[in-house]
This record gives structure tokens, C-alpha cells and sequence, in this order.
DNA sequence: ACCTTTCGTTGGAACGTTCCAACAACTATG
DNA sequence: CATAGTTGTTGGAACGTTCCAACGAAAGGT
């Protein structure tokens, strides 16, 4: 009776069989007796026995692990990604490593590593901060899947993403229908999915006749870059902005009402991403919503695939999003709504 | 030249010295010549060689790794606490595992249990959802420390949170100091932390000689309990609420709104929690702010402070919270400001 | 009665590290 | 000049599993 932690061969010992037997059963072999099973798994559980999942993944030299990397855990988008994605890893017994880089991007490097040396089978990447040549190199080590960003084609990386450019024609043609035309976009900066976006915002005017009244002013992801943007926007005197995310819009509409105009009397909003706070009362802003949680369960099972699979060719998935009208939009003051 | 990944035995024949040292060297000892550490990090660079987590926790006996159980990682409150977390254990050189068990209960108990199996040699928990018995057991296996909840006390088991009973009475006085009598309690239900609040709010009523208008409303810690707890509170005809979390009172605002009233001119409104979307531009409550960063380092020193040294006691650490008057708060219309 | 199959079980060899006792080759000490 | 340290290095034994070839016993086929 060892003082430390009780081992497969404690176990052994106690339900008088080998070993090989004992991490049989527990793994659910088909092959072991009956009666054997029996003893085993009641010396497993006098003994309190918990597997090491160190020496597992050295002596099967898989982990049944997969590393998620995020790019901010403060950003409900995430979150919600997430959600999928465990889901769908716990239904095919892998275990989910997360870890979050955060603030600083050169931790996003060296977190990598460090699920790499916990011998993860295959990684998602909710983050759309890495250069495309570290991608690809790490898309040779492990199988790898990226959400949110369909700007990059590697032969060996599958990337899950929502239609952005869609999704932010979706936002300009409803607000086309309600008779807007001053219509303001305030850009997330530059990073692939606000590019996307913008793109979006630019094909959707110019398919309403609108290219010569189409305005794009820089901003970011943030409420602080939605509250900037907003407020040089308002000197376009536009009846409606399209921004970037969720964050950004919820800034731009407090500079709005900062300079005494109401939303959307005055002005209609849009927002990007779906994030519950917009549905929260007092905020009920009107959105493009991704399927954020499908997104997830998307990247995981596509992952899992490909862990099975290795020579399966990478694939690009993308999902499409789907306005939802809050509080937020309106026809334009003194404007007939058009008919459809 | 093996095709799998290269082990620390071929650093060792690459670089003409044995594996021993090449381990020796790759932990930085200093007892490794100039030379020979030269020829071994320049053989592992050039063949790509990564350390094997899984070989290194089982013949080390350590995993260098702590385990992390939140709640709900939709919830900003919890990415905050993980930051003070995230950065100081890699300070200390130990690599995070977050699990988030999320909506199901039951998977928060196999969570911990896939944790322990990965031999971490610390946990921490930032969810109040597990019963004390349980909470027992797993200080039992392992060094624990809880976040966010001060109701028990444990042998082996430090905690780590901020006073609640203090910062509901500083919020309670603010709105006494401004002038308000009829304060209503919007309680986030049957939880630790939310117990302690209504706790808060009753001695600083008393306090503030006031006891006899206290009420608490029964409520939650979301968006939609807090808009029915605030209806309800409606019909008490307060000046004031506090209510138990920033969420709540985000919703108990949207219900004030819909009623026909303004926040602060007719009602001020208080949260708790302090999360960054308290402080968009077009939310701007005032609420109890706690300084969640600290809470996560401090547990993480804590825990680390355990691991080195196990027979060290248990502590219980408090955290003070903090007022942050925004724009939900005012004097009642009418009323004489009071002179301090 | 003999061979073949099936079933349940077994010991031992991996897996890639760290740790330890041992050991050469020097350098310093008396 | 012998002895004692010091410095750098080494092989081998762990660590707790999984995997594999092998095996005895019971069952089935002829």
C-alpha cells in the first residue's frame, strides 16, 4: 500500500489479474471476462484510481487532445465559438486545451508552443492576428483549423468562417428598403474579417446604385474606435451606419447621442457578430448575427475529420449570417418607405 | 533520420553527446559546458525538437501545470479574473489549463476530473457552483484555491474574493449620502456571492438607520431576471436600487426605461462587478467595482505559495471593492443634497 | 482422439523524458 | 607526488501507461 497515488499495477495487485488486463477493461476492451471486469473496476474504485493521462499519451503516442487558441477571452464572440466547439469535442472523447494569448501577441507564439509540446492531435485558431507564413507553418506540424477569417487558402489548413461580405450586404440592403441612402460605414481596421466587411459594405451600395454616395471611415473593433468613428462620420450627415462589430457599434451610437441625436430617429445602426449584450434591453441593437456557436461545432468536427483522416484535402466552410432587426433601425425622418 | 518527431535522442546523436546532457541542457542547468550547450541547441534547432510535455510530467513527476474551472466564460467578469491568473503562473513557469464546463453541471465534475488526470499540481475555481463536500474532496487531492466566494472554510483550501458585505454597504451609503431613503435590493438569487450582497445591504440600511424601509427583491444575475426583479421593485416606488450584479442592473435599467421613467433623474441605479461593459459609452453605470485582475494573480500566487510549500495553512484573502460613480446615480429629484 | 479456433489473459517491450550514482579528466592542496 | 575536490559528462533505472506476441484452456469440427 503505496502512500503516493495508486498506479494500473496497484489495481492489478488488488483484483488479482496482470496489469495488461486492468488497462484493458478500463479502456473498455470487449475482450476481458465478465467476471474479471467486475474486479477490476471495484479495485479501481476502493483504490480511487485515476488514470495519468501523461503516461497514456506516451505509451499510445496520441493524447486525444486538441489546443484551442483564442484571441481575447473578454470578447463574448469567442466565447460563444468555444461553446461549439467543446460540445462537439467532449462527443468524440477528445479533450479541449484553451489557452488565450491575450493581451500580448508575441504569447500567442510561445502558447502555441506549448500545446504542441502537450502533444495536441489537431489545433483551432479563433484569432486572426497570425501572419499567413506562421500559419502555414504551423499547419504542417498539426492538423489545423482557423475560424473567422476565409482571406487565407493553405493546402493543408481548413478555415470556417461566416460570409462577411454577405453578411454586411444583408445589413445595406435592409437599410436600403427602409429608404436610406446616406449610408455610412465605419471600417474595424485592418485585420481580414473588417476588410471583408467593408468589401461587403462597397459591392452591396454599388449593387443599390450608391457608389458615388458610398463613405468609409476608419475605426476598430472596440467601443472607444466605434465612438471616434462615429463621431467624424456624423460630419458625412448620414441617415444610417453599417460598423464593423457589435463593440464598435454600441460606441457609435453613444456618440451619437452625445451630439444630441437619437437612434434610430436620426440615425439607424448596424452592428456585426451577434453578441448577446446587444440583445440586452437597453441595448437591442440591431445586428448581423453569425451562428456563432455552429461556427464551433463546425471547426471541431471538421478537425476531428481531418485527425482521423490526415490526407483528407483541407477544405473552406462558410456559414451565412442573417440580420437580425432589433431597435436600432428605422426609415429615415420625413423618407416613404419603398415598397419591395 | 527518423520520419516521426525527432526525440531528445536524436538531439543527443546529432550533436555527439549524450541524451543526459542534452536534457541537462535543455533545463539550463549550469552545470553544462559552454560548448557542448553550444553544439546541443544548435542540433535541437536545426531539428526542430520539441520537448514531450507528456514524457517530461511522468518522469519528473510534475506537470509544471495548474488546472482553472470557470463558470462561464461568457461572463467578463470570469476573463478577468483569468488574466491576473494567465499572467502570473507563467511568471512562475507553469502552464494554465482552462476548462469551462459552461451550461451543463454535471460536466463541471468530469472537467475536474480530466484536470487531475493531467497530474496538474493546483487547481483553481472560479465557479460557486460546487457544494462544499465536493469542494473538500478535491482540496483533499489537490492544492486548491476558490475565487469569488467567501462562504466557506476549508482546512486545505484557501479563498480568494473581494468583501462583499463591504462593497454593497459602500454603495448603499453613496446613495444615503446623496439623499436617497427608499433603496430597493434586487437580490441575484440562491448564490454564495449574491447572499452576502443582500448581507451588505441590510447592515448598511441598518447602519444608516434605516431598516424599516429595506426590502429585497428576489432576483438574478442576468439581464432577464433583472429587468422582472426591477418590474416588480416598480410597484415599491423606490428612488433607488442596488442591484446584485452589472448584467441585472443593465436589465433592471431597460425595465425602468420601459415604464416611463429616467435613470438617474427619477430612479439611480447601483451594479455590482465592475465589468468593462459597464463603462460603454451608452451604459455608464455606477457600480462596485472589483478589481478582478487582482483577484486572479492573487489566487495564482496563492496557489503557487501551496505547491511549493504544501503544508503551508490555508488562508482566507480579502480584497476590498470599490465605488465607481458613472452616470446611473444621482440625488432624488427634489432632495437636499446632505451635508457630509 | 486430434487439430483448429476462440476467448481471456499475460509478461515484456516500448514511449521520451528526468534523475541518480558513477566516473573520467583536471585542478588545487598538503 | 599522492590525495581530495571540482567540473563536465555518462549510462541506466525509473515514471505509468499501451501495445504486441504468445499462451493455456475451453470449445468446436472431423
Amino acid at each position: 500500500m503505496s502512500v503516493s497515488k495508486p498506479s494500473i499495477h496497484d489495481v492489478a495487485t488488488l483484483a488479482n489479474v496482470s496489469k495488461s488486463l486492468v488497462s484493458l477493461a478500463l479502456m473498455g476492451s470487449p475482450k476481458v471476462g465478465e467476471e474479471s471486469r467486475a474486479k477490476i473496476l471495484v479495485a479501481a474504485e476502493t483504490l480511487g484510481y485515476r488514470k495519468n493521462a501523461a503516461a497514456r499519451t506516451l505509451a499510445a503516442k496520441r493524447s486525444k487532445t486538441i489546443g484551442v487558441l483564442v484571441l481575447d477571452l473578454h470578447n463574448p464572440v469567442f466565447a460563444e465559438i468555444l461553446d461549439g466547439v467543446q460540445i462537439e469535442m467532449r462527443k468524440n472523447g477528445f479533450t479541449t486545451m484553451l489557452v488565450s494569448g491575450g493581451e500580448d501577441p508575441v504569447f500567442e507564439q510561445s502558447d502555441i508552443e506549448t500545446l504542441l509540446q502537450f502533444q495536441i492531435e489537431g489545433l483551432i485558431l479563433i484569432s486572426h492576428r497570425l501572419a499567413p507564413e506562421r500559419l502555414a507553418a504551423i499547419a504542417a506540424e498539426v492538423p489545423t483549423v482557423v475560424v473567422t477569417r476565409s482571406d487565407i487558402q493553405l493546402p493543408a489548413m481548413d478555415t470556417v468562417s461566416n460570409d462577411d461580405v454577405a453578411g454586411t450586404g444583408l445589413a445595406v440592403d435592409f437599410l436600403v428598403t427602409l429608404g436610406h441612402s446616406k449610408i455610412v460605414c465605419l471600417s474595424g481596421g485592418e485585420n481580414p474579417p473588417s476588410n471583408s466587411r467593408v468589401q461587403g459594405y462597397l459591392q452591396a451600395m454599388e449593387r443599390n446604385n450608391l457608389s458615388e454616395s458610398a463613405r468609409v471611415v476608419p475605426g476598430g473593433l472596440s467601443d472607444a474606435t466605434g465612438y471616434a468613428a462615429a463621431t467624424k462620420a456624423l460630419k458625412l450627415s448620414p441617415t444610417a451606419l453599417v460598423v464593423a462589430n457589435d463593440f464598435a457599434a454600441m460606441g457609435a451610437i453613444a456618440a451619437i447621442q452625445e451630439a444630441g441625436l437619437r437612434v434610430p430617429e436620426d440615425i439607424s445602426v448596424i452592428g456585426y457578430d451577434g453578441i448577446s449584450i446587444g440583445g440586452l434591453k437597453n441595448v437591442n441593437l440591431t445586428t448581423v448575427s453569425q451562428p456563432l456557436a455552429e461556427l464551433g461545432t463546425l471547426a471541431a468536427t471538421r478537425l476531428v475529420e481531418r485527425i482521423n483522416n490526415p490526407k483528407e484535402p483541407a477544405k473552406q466552410i462558410t456559414v451565412s449570417a442573417q440580420l437580425l432587426v432589433r431597435g436600432t433601425t428605422k426609415e429615415p425622418t420625413g423618407a416613404t418607405e419603398l415598397t419591395n
